[in-house]
DNA sequence: AATGTGCTTCATTTTGAATTGAAATCATTG
DNA sequence: CAATGATTTCAATTCAAAATGAAGCACATT
């Protein structure tokens, strides 16, 4: 549960004693609840929870970050912060610092509640929606091949649900509209 | 993932010759669309499978069906359909006919989307959004043992998340009343 | 071309949530 | 109130999805 505290091998600030004593322990704190926060609302919305670790991480932190900071900093592993990193950029939660240019690549947040929450909605909740209209479909033409006494209350069913929808469908981009306000 | 064919231990129409020969494989299928249908949804919400598939069973057929009717056609262990038949009567999703009485008892679907729609989301999503708010609360009451330079930047950053927060809230009520049209 | 550094890939492993079903519980009936 | 049968519970198991990290790749530098 505790954070991996701070690593004998990490470079800066090798002994700054200018800090009160707390404020590193509260930085880390800080850090740890943003992951854990955006984390769980990765989770929320059915993506893998690095996803949301990871944003978490550079949503708190004031200057851009390299993988290796981040894999560190969260104790995960650098495949995982390679992928997440990449669909994060994809849902332009993100960016990139200096171009595929020279050196390492150092990421920060973009802080638009938007972003991250209208990529997680197109990355799990639209396809879903999508192909239940399939279903729909390919059950409706399966009407006619059951038994009489069962196709009309099968058939109205299949309207019901039909319409409904429909009715999701249309209010989706609303939905998306309405929760990327921040 | 072909649906265990007609128990033999079923006990209605035993020889009914008089139905058309594809007619009883296409109920079968029309029952296992409609399960894998609400099972996705109930997937999308974040709720366990087998929820959407009972509810789905009932919801394509004509008449109410026993637990262990519902446990047979789908292949899943009496547990889960136990567990699975409580929370959609919670939810409000089905009923159960003829009350504790005598006997086994049976469950029909409730056909109102909203239902369960909106027992999905009172399940999950809920919850998980009144915990962002405990979560905010607390890295608020954080800011001040954070080092001073880091002090502005984060509390602004917390700002941000608390009005997304603070809309994501109040329009809850609104998308559960939008999806609660069927 | 060779070396080095940072990044990605993907076969394997881990993890946690869902499922299972045997045993306990509860309800009904003779 | 014993017996029967339906239902629930919950410890053990299964399984799918996520995480891991070594090996390979790409590109920059000398």
């Amino acid at each position: 549960m505790t954070a991996k505290t701070l690593s004998p091998t990490l470079p800066e600030t090798p002994f700054d004693s200018s800090e009160p004593a707390g404020s590193q322990a509260a930085v880390l704190e800080f850090e740890e609840g943003l992951g854990a926060l955006f984390g769980d609302l990765a989770e929320l919305f059915g993506n893998p929870r690095s996803y949301g670790l990871i944003y978490g991480t550079l949503f708190a932190s004031r200057e851009p970050l390299s993988m290796e900071a981040i894999a560190e900093r969260l104790g995960v592993g650098i495949g995982s912060v390679s992928m997440g990193l990449r669909r994060l950029e994809e849902f332009g939660a993100i960016e990139r610092e200096r171009g595929t240019g020279r050196g390492t690549a150092l990421f920060f947040a973009k802080l638009e509640m938007r972003l991250l929450v209208g990529g997680f909605l197109r990355e799990r909740v639209l396809p879903r929606i999508a192909a239940t209209g399939t279903q729909v479909e390919a059950l409706t033409s399966l009407v006619p091949s059951l038994p009489p006494e069962e196709r009309k209350v099968s058939k109205q069913r299949l309207e019901r649900l039909s319409r409904w929808h429909s009715r999701a469908k249309s209010i989706l981009p609303f939905i998306e509209k309405l929760l990327g306000g921040g």
